[in-house]
DNA sequence: ACCTGAACACCGTTCAAGT
DNA sequence: ACCTGAACACCGTTCAAGT
């Protein structure tokens, strides 16, 4: 290990201060994060952190909002990339709960309930959990205009299909859904009990189908 | 305050130290929790505790079994409140989520990844989980029976209601579904649709009926 | 503007000692 | 068997001081 420097830390030590939060987050999970550790690794006093967040909530904040970030990223893509429709959808389900199984560590952090929501907090957490409900929202649009789901109130179903892609998410996370391939499974199961669910009537798979 | 006294503490400390835990974890959340405090408040030294848990992880572990078991009080009692069929089942879907709302903190205390699925950990947690699971299963297969919802394995259908039942609540805690009667419009709706995603092909409800 | 280093008020846990 | 009290190795945060 390289004695550390006794110059300031060059660029930019916000940026660096999260990536090095979000390395050991996935690396030992939350409890590992300590800002001693954090500034050693860098290079750097352990409170050379305070002149670029408030505290250390507002770091895991930081990460929480890129996370979000990331999230929609790969609902955008799997969207996309699976056609923007009915298999789209399907895609958009999987890399879900595949992104939550992958940074489990920083999943959680999102959705931990660090970020009380009483509590004032960086708006931009909002936003960007916002954005990803959108890249839903919009999905869902799209698939009502072709009349592939119902005509509900499109929020609301949205709200609906979150619910349960994070609901598995959590219980695999969590390691209540264990074995071999079971999360892929639930997953596959959901998303066809999903299409029964709240697909439109007219478009429902033949009644003679089992299984 | 009484002055602590100087002899033993009566009765069952173990018993009155997760009550103090389970106490402070709903006033102050699973933060609030200190070994110090809970010792003070009982009048015993902080470090009592060790006699009866190996460590602070596992007091929370002896709360996170009880939450388990006071839910799937609250879910057995839904059902059978509820009539046990169809009726029944919706009002298990609500206990379920309006537990983890009025238990938000405790429901964090066993979900919350504090009990890491590799590390070795009491198997009461485990097999108090799968009690509550159980009450949804025992609750699918009566109605499997009558012939109300589809023939599928019974235990991934069970995880797949589990699954959007816990989403809800998650997102509830987290203050996502935000707004007065948010979460309750939302555990309607998605009870609705699952009825059409679960409930067997003979039994849907009119095509007619939009929403 | 940006960072340091000492200090402060907290933690959980260990362990020899008491009754 | 059950509990205490001092000690230890950690925390996050504050603040005067340095460059």
């Amino acid at each position: 290990m390289p004695k550390p420097r006794r110059q300031y830390h060059h660029g930019n030590l916000r940026r660096a201060l999260l990536d090095e939060a979000l390395a050991t987050i996935r690396r030992e999970g939350i409890e590992g994060v300590t800002l001693r550790d954090i500034g050693a690794r860098l290079g750097v006093s352990r409170t050379a952190l305070y002149r670029h967040f408030a505290d250390k909530r507002a770091l895991l904040e930081g990460v929480a909002i890129e996370g979000f970030r990331a999230l929609r990223e790969a609902l955008v893509a799997a969207w996309r990339g699976g056609g923007e429709a009915r298999a789209g959808f399907r895609a958009m389900g999987r890399a879900y709960v595949r992104f939550a199984v992958d940074n489990s560590a920083h999943y959680r952090v999102m959705f931990g309930g660090f970020f009380a929501p009483d509590c004032d907090h960086d708006p931009a957490l909002d936003a960007e959990g916002a954005g990803a409900f959108q890249a839903l929202v919009d999905a869902l649009a799209a698939l009502q205009a072709e009349g592939l789901v119902r005509d509900d109130d499109v929020e609301l179903m949205a709200s609906h299909v979150w619910a349960l892609v994070h609901g598995i998410a959590m219980l695999a996370i969590d390691g209540q859904v264990s074995g071999e391939g079971a999360v892929e499974a639930l997953t596959r199961y959901a998303l066809d009990r999903l299409r029964t669910g709240i697909g439109a009537p007219a478009d429902q798979p033949a009644a003679s189908s089992k299984r």
